[in-house]
DNA sequence: GCTCTATCTGAACAATGTATAGATAATAGA
DNA sequence: TCTATTATCTATACATTGTTCAGATAGAGC
């Protein structure tokens, strides 16, 4: 039924179909509902149905596991952040405008329906290296969207050209700022809608471009 | 020596001066250099001299202490705020600018040279309830320390009087959030300064207050 | 069918948070 | 000054955790 060439895949079929991503299943699923500070290597492995030993034949230790889960995680946001911005299409000012609000608003969202992920992804268990983590930004789906909505902003005139150099790292610590001191019960959650409406103004206001409404 | 009316406070010097304390300075000073993820209860009554049992009767568990610490870390926060704001008293426009800034960059300072207090104070360890940190919002000397550099700032004409009612969320958002990117590896250090330029010139220039130099 | 190797199990270990019973020392009252 | 009391701390114990390692087991290749 499966070519010699694919033995190997085959192989890793063995007992339990990929034990590797079995782990990183269940932990995700078990952190979003506990927290990170509640998981137990051992109860992931109970949870997979296999011995806790298992888990080392794929992760050094519990902190590569749960940085394997903050990887998906990452992935996943971009995926949500996709999603909010692939709804508004046009290519006027205020569309430009909808766009930047709803990668902010995403982002909060995902932080404040999925604290636990939130908290596994900037918190002190999420293990990535400096450097990883450097190119991961780089790289990352999630930033792309970022400096294109500033772009979009820019090109329709809804936003001051020459705030346009500090667009991503000041947005991005606007939204996640916020996200994290609401997560966290340090501001409240009506917080999050003044800040955007901070945000828009404060960046777009010298061209006299108030927003509606 | 001791009056019969300071018995308790005398009796609380029972074999370890004041016990609890000392296991907030010890855990203070071990999760300063190794972080909260690597604290024991066990090694902290080690380092006080003490079995471990006996925290029990000053904190109902470990999260307890760690909540401790948390508090007294807010206080050395503010400490440090106040001390750097401290340094310029002059009621220019220029003056309340640099106050502003002094006041970011000694978040940042406090976040990037404490990276493990910065890391306890808004992490999962720090449970404080959410009614308490209102409560310490509301009433801290760090949130009063940024009103006061906000009303500055209008006052001497140096922001936009249209910003001032998102001044604090959206300035301590800014200031959270680039310190944690940065803290956690997502944004290379000198993206603070920037941070603050673009914050400094989105807040101000649309009275075309521009920054000398 | 036999061998080999990847995959997983079982048992063990030290370290951890925490509970409980008891020891000890300071205080209060006589 | 002696005794009883109470706050304070210790000793011990237990379940749970991360982790290691020797061995069992099952599938692949011949």
């Amino acid at each position: 039924m499966v070519t010699s060439t694919l033995g190997r895949d085959q192989r890793a079929n063995y007992h339990h179909g990929n034990l590797e991503q079995a782990f990183i299943t269940a932990a995700t699923a078990m952190i979003r509902e506990s927290g990170v500070e509640h998981i137990s290597l051992r109860g992931v492995a109970a949870h997979v149905g296999v011995s806790p030993s298992a888990a080392y034949h794929y992760f050094p230790d519990k902190d590569a596991l749960l940085s394997g889960v903050g990887r998906t995680l990452f992935d996943l946001l971009a995926d949500k952040q996709e999603i909010a911005v692939s709804v508004f299409t046009g290519t006027s000012a205020e569309d430009a405008r909808a766009r930047f609000r709803a990668l902010g608003r995403s982002y909060f969202d995902w932080g404040k329906n999925e604290a636990n992920f939130f908290r596994l992804m900037f918190g002190v268990f999420c293990c990535l290296t400096p450097e990883g983590r450097e190119l991961e930004r780089s790289e990352s789906r999630a930033w792309r969207l970022l400096e294109k909505s500033l772009n979009d902003l820019e090109l329709t005139g809804a936003m001051n050209p020459a705030l346009r150099p500090y667009g991503e790292i000041l947005a991005w610590s606007v939204v996640h700022g916020a996200t994290s001191l609401i997560v966290e019960g340090h501001l409240p959650d009506e917080s999050f809608e003044a800040v955007l409406d901070g945000l828009e103004l404060s960046l777009g206001i010298v061209h006299g471009v108030v927003k509606k409404k």
